[in-house]
DNA sequence: GACTATTATGACGATTCGTCAATTTACTCG
DNA sequence: CGAGTAAATTGACGAATCGTCATAATAGTC
């Protein structure tokens, strides 16, 4: 069951290697590190029990790492940098404008159910104390990795302007509109858990929530077609099966 | 500048006092303890600073809180309680149902923005590492006291209904809709500040993106009177004047 | 005023973090 | 190919923090 022996051939002569095979490190690291993370929960996952993981020491990974919590940051960068992926697949499937927007909202809750470690890491990095404690470079990797998620929801919000599908009256900006809707489905997925767990609705899944929340949101403003004039919710099960097909891939 | 006299006589002769005089040391640790993360932010809350500015030992302290993400928890709680009594005199503001629902997310943005340590405290204690480690008593009065809060943004709902403001089609329930709404409100507010730290938007306020998307969510649900009926921009302003003029309250 | 139950104390062991001098490895060049 | 140098790796160690527990103090009772 250990699938991680070197396996690279580390007859790196030249110093381009270097950095490459440092980085594949650093990848085998994250992806022990999330392990851990699955199977000891948060307070589980240590530097020390790291270094066990893995196969090499302490000062190594510290080499990689600043501090634990950088190493919290590292795997949020990593989740993002799986989310964008996700939001390439997903502007990848046909339709209008509000049919893409709704690919990205399925995009983000598929991230947020098929990864729920990561995840919470995304939250966890967010919190004060792993922020204090993170690198600057690390920090600014997250950052940029934002900007671009952002993004793409400002070109899917072009080009429903480019086909007079909303219109943006009342200085209402596209960073505005952008933000809310980040904000909707954010807060929608990362609240399902606890809400849940609380007993706050029984059979409610969590789909059906996201779902009748950009519905609503853009129905409000405006968005065309509006939901009562086009079955979104088939739209939302062939977005579905268009982005489920594509995630069994690259694992080792 | 040290405000902490014990100035409550401990001539406590009967057993009843002895509860309330606990209590009263638990609510002085918290707020010592809230002190501490805004003076030195979330990594330099320890224990034994905490001890250091107490005048008990951390035997005590460990007596009230039996860990260090306990006490977290203890501060998410001790902020649910100042939201509640917020949302109590939010609600207290007369007007039409939609006006109501307006006033409980000015006093959750309210909360979000004066307090921002304890809204950050509410986040990390979400969070898996400090649930893992938090008592169960302590988890189980955070649950309750959500459930009261939510329990407010459902007599609104049920008093837009009883108005006939809106109808509830489609198999939307009470639960489905408050918690559509307190996705946007805390995602909303959660979000502004790493958001303005990216630099996604520069002149927009919290208060106006907050605004935005209520009015476009209720909007898009049909709440009546519509935003474009009616003039909320100047309703938010009233609200904020009713809800300010309170809060100059108990602090020592 | 003696006696008991409850609470408080802070020294202590256990963990975990992060460092750094010593060592090994990788690469260069004569 | 082998000596020399730069870079990376190691793991023992100090520092900091958590949480405990035997002892001491206090409150309440008879």
């Amino acid at each position: 069951m250990k699938a991680q022996q070197p396996a690279v051939s580390i007859t790196t002569q030249n110093s381009g290697n270097r950095a490459r095979h440092k980085q594949q490190r650093e990848q085998l690291l994250l992806q022990l590190a999330q392990q851990i993370l699955q199977q000891e929960g948060f307070a589980g996952l240590t530097m020390d029990r790291l270094t066990a993981a893995s196969e090499v020491s302490k000062g190594t990974i510290y080499n990689h790492f600043c501090s634990k919590e950088d190493l919290i940051t590292a795997l949020s960068v990593d989740s993002l940098e799986r989310q964008l992926l996700l939001f390439q697949q997903a502007l990848s499937v046909s339709g209008h404008s509000r049919e893409r927007a709704l690919a990205l909202h399925y995009a983000y809750f598929l991230f947020s159910t098929t990864e729920p470690t990561l995840f919470l890491c995304l939250l966890s990095a967010a919190t004060p104390a792993v922020v204090e404690k993170s690198s600057a470079s690390r920090l600014a990797q997250r950052q940029a990795l934002e900007q671009q998620l952002l993004e793409f929801c400002q070109q899917v919000i072009r080009q429903a302007l480019a086909e007079n599908a909303i219109s943006l009256q009342d200085g209402c900006s596209i960073e505005e509109l952008t933000y809310l809707q980040w904000a909707q489905a954010f807060g929608a997925n990362a609240l399902y858990r606890p809400a849940q767990q609380m007993g706050f609705f029984q059979g409610l899944a969590q789909q059906q929530l996201v779902l009748a929340g950009v519905n609503l949101m853009l129905d409000g403003l405006g968005w065309r077609p509006l939901s009562a004039d086009f079955d979104y919710q088939s739209c939302w099960q062939r977005i579905a099966l268009a982005l489920q097909q594509q995630t069994p891939q690259a694992q080792s």
